[in-house]
DNA sequence: CCCTCCTGTCACAAAGCTGTCATGAATTGC
DNA sequence: GCAATTCATGACAGCTTTGTGACAGGAGGG
């Protein structure tokens, strides 16, 4: 998953051809629905890590959406910026109410859309709005997807790169195994929780450097962590 | 590709002919009309890399020639920045609502004009904006369609040439195919993913040169990438 | 009309990853 | 100390992803 992902839920045809453009154009993996129903389809399907949503749709309305955004426990916390036709205090306060992380009123202009998902983008993930995440003697580049340790480039696999990328977005945090599989290989992945050991293990080869002491620390009985060595 | 290609849609006749002296001045390649009809043809049959509107003009009113630009596939991505006699809210709204991508009230300075049509410029595609990129031991010039490789000369197909421009608009950055798809053979093409593997090993052979290292890096289960070496 | 160059697809080979298991080591609780 | 958990590790077979050569059709130039 190199690119962070954005649902974009707008009907205005000519409107959303030239945002999905340009937030292709910024690096984004862009899906676009019209519709209020398919968009909470694809938001569940998809696990995309923002949602530019329109107040105004076909389908359910723009607050209806956004309120079961809310209450499905896989999107609850995926960041919402919602769109308004209008400067309307009443829409306003309902959408922030309602768990709109941001709220821009049209007209806006394209650009200044783009500068809030990218400020959201990099409060929440940083390593996926192009930032590179640094812990200890450890970098992660997510759009270079390249990962280096005192200087030196290495070499993981997908599995370790989404994993060190996990760890290192939560540093010194303790995860179990049951929290790595969610957030590493997905929710509802049915695997055998011992695989993560063997990730662990595969991961800590990895990022090995002679005199350079393991960051990964095992927690017996809770998990794993990375320490900020 | 040659110089950058501008439509200038402005009725008043003195301020368009400053306008074009100015932009031609500046290297780009001018089409200049006053009529909203006559624009929306010479827009698709020259395909223009950026329109620069005035909102009243004879014909068509510009708001309804942007309206078109943006509902005819051909036109559909191009950037528009518009010029209003005054600020005036309402149109502000629409304009910025139909697409436009940038929104300049008179009376407003040439230079101004000018450096926001570089920005987007720049934006869009910077191998346009004359500027010959640069990565490694790789050099573009994209006005002379010319690949060099450590003082060599390289031969290189259409897409070969499309895809190294792009990947050396964003060294460093691993693209999937999917994006790739859209950047180089256009949104909405056809066509199979697999088939950018093929491109991707026919720019490899074109840009080879004995004791070289190749440029090109695959990132397994995420694309390919330029290095930025 | 012939020829050359370019493109998109396939099929197959090669390379790299993944999830599990069996086994041995380390740690804990008693 | 002892037994029971909990981890680390090496091996591996299966699967997925990528590399490559071949090929037919198309565009364009002579």
């Amino acid at each position: 998953m190199p690119s962070p992902r954005l649902l974009l839920v707008e009907d205005d045809q000519a409107l959303a051809e030239l945002l999905e453009f340009r937030f292709k154009a910024e690096g984004y993996d862009v899906i676009a629905t019209a519709d209020g129903d398919e968009a909470l389809l694809l938001a569940s399907e998809q696990a995309p890590d923002l949602v530019v949503l329109d107040w105004m749709i076909e389908g359910t309305s723009g607050i209806e959406v956004c309120r079961r955004l809310r209450r499905n426990k896989l999107t609850a916390h995926v960041p919402i910026i919602m769109l308004t036709a209008r400067e309307s205090e009443d829409d306003r306060v309902r959408g922030l109410e309602i768990g709109a992380d941001d709220y821009i009123t049209k007209p806006f202009s394209p650009r200044e859309l783009i500068a809030r998902v990218g400020a959201i983008m990099r409060r929440i993930r940083p390593a996926l709005a192009g930032e590179s995440l640094s812990v200890g003697d450890l970098s992660l580049d997510s759009t270079a997807h390249r990962v280096m340790r005192r200087g030196q480039s290495l070499t993981l696999g997908p599995t370790e790169f989404r994993l060190l990328r996990f760890f290192m977005e939560h540093p010194g945090r303790v995860f179990s195994r049951n929290q790595l599989l969610d957030a590493v290989w997905g929710t509802g992945s049915d695997i055998e929780m011992r695989t993560v050991d063997v990730h662990i293990r595969r991961l800590r080869k990895a990022i090995e450097l002679p005199g350079a002491p393991d960051p990964v620390r095992t927690v017996r009985s809770a998990g794993y962590a990375l320490e900020a060595v």
